[in-house]
DNA sequence: GTCTATATCGCGATAGAC
DNA sequence: GTCTATCGCGATATAGAC
């Protein structure tokens, strides 16, 4: 497949190609910054050197552009706790690899979820998405760590599994406040873990 | 003092009163479930039934009005944590009852965290006084646990700190989301709580 | 202290040429 | 696929009468 004027589509973009995902980059870092509701169409096309019609053209709505952001994280996410899920063995490691593969991530959940009720649905059924993805893989391994005895008999793995995912998502609230803190990972934390 | 046509000023405002409360009270609301960026200053004063420029009588600025609810919040926080920190012992205990007393101010203080890239200055000055508070009170008595034996010697009481407030800002979040899971407060978690 | 009316601006989105 | 130009709207905020 070619552009317009016989240039390779696929092959790294040279310097001034306008691709999806680089239009995505933009985006989420906008999105992760300022919120939805917190930048515009406009700050975002100036940013990629082009006009916000030109924008329009590969993103219909400001929503579409959200919960494409969202859906591309997603799959992200998804592939990063299948790799945890085949290559770690153990709730305590896996909650360790998790908390640190979601660094990546952990900043547009967040928002996400503080956003969340403002988003158009396109973008809310996307953020769905991830959540429940995330919540069940956690849960998964919650409730198998609970018949390994790694967990105790009485856990809510529910309430588990919300906790690490919040911890994470208040990690990342906690950073934007410039509150001085060192953030860095408590060996004192977790149960589960001692 | 008394208003224009003499009516007392301080007692109980009778039905139909706007008072300042009664703004912060329905201001509060609106950036706790939209946002600051996800609510216009006209659809809080159609809320109160008043005309926006009535409503920016009061206060001049959507701004200061932010800056108003917060700085009203942190008052109460303050309050909260002394009372706990006076009446009960033990850093496992007071945790458990600054989450309690916190649930109230939770997504207010998440919410806030979440806009402050794009809050103007006099709020953003709030908010970092709130948190600084909050992190200073749980700091203070993470020591004082450290130096009673009731945390590890190596714990890092900034991270302890963080990570008690993270998880309150983390469930206020994943609370946005609709994802369900129950939130309850699982009995499984804190290792200092054993 | 409330109102109507308006100023001024920036937003998301569209039209239509190239 | 990009542009210029613009539409229609809603945002914050102000002016000035009552």
């Amino acid at each position: 497949m070619r552009g317009a004027r016989g240039v390779p589509k696929t092959p790294m973009a040279r310097s001034k190609d306008i691709t999806k995902p680089s239009i995505l980059d933009a985006a989420q870092a906008l999105l992760e910054s300022r919120g939805f509701n917190g930048f515009s169409t406009r700050e975002l096309a100036d940013e990629l050197g082009i006009s916000s019609a030109s924008l329009h053209h590969h993103f219909a709505t400001k929503g579409d552009l959200a919960a494409a952001v969202i859906a591309r994280g997603r799959e992200q996410i998804n592939a990063q706790l299948a790799v945890i899920a085949a290559e770690v063995e153990g709730f305590g490691l896996r909650v360790q690899h998790f908390h640190e593969a979601m660094q990546s991530s952990a900043m547009l959940l967040a928002m996400c979820a503080a956003d969340f009720p403002t988003l158009p649905n396109v973008a809310q059924n996307e953020v769905r998405q991830v959540f429940a993805n995330v919540l069940g893989w956690l849960g998964r391994f919650a409730t198998q760590a609970r018949s390994d005895g790694e967990l105790d008999q009485d856990a809510s793995v529910e309430a588990v599994a919300a906790e690490v995912l919040s911890l994470l998502l208040g990690k990342a609230m906690l950073s934007r406040t410039e509150t001085a803190m060192e953030l860095s990972v408590a060996k004192s934390a977790w149960a589960w873990q001692r």
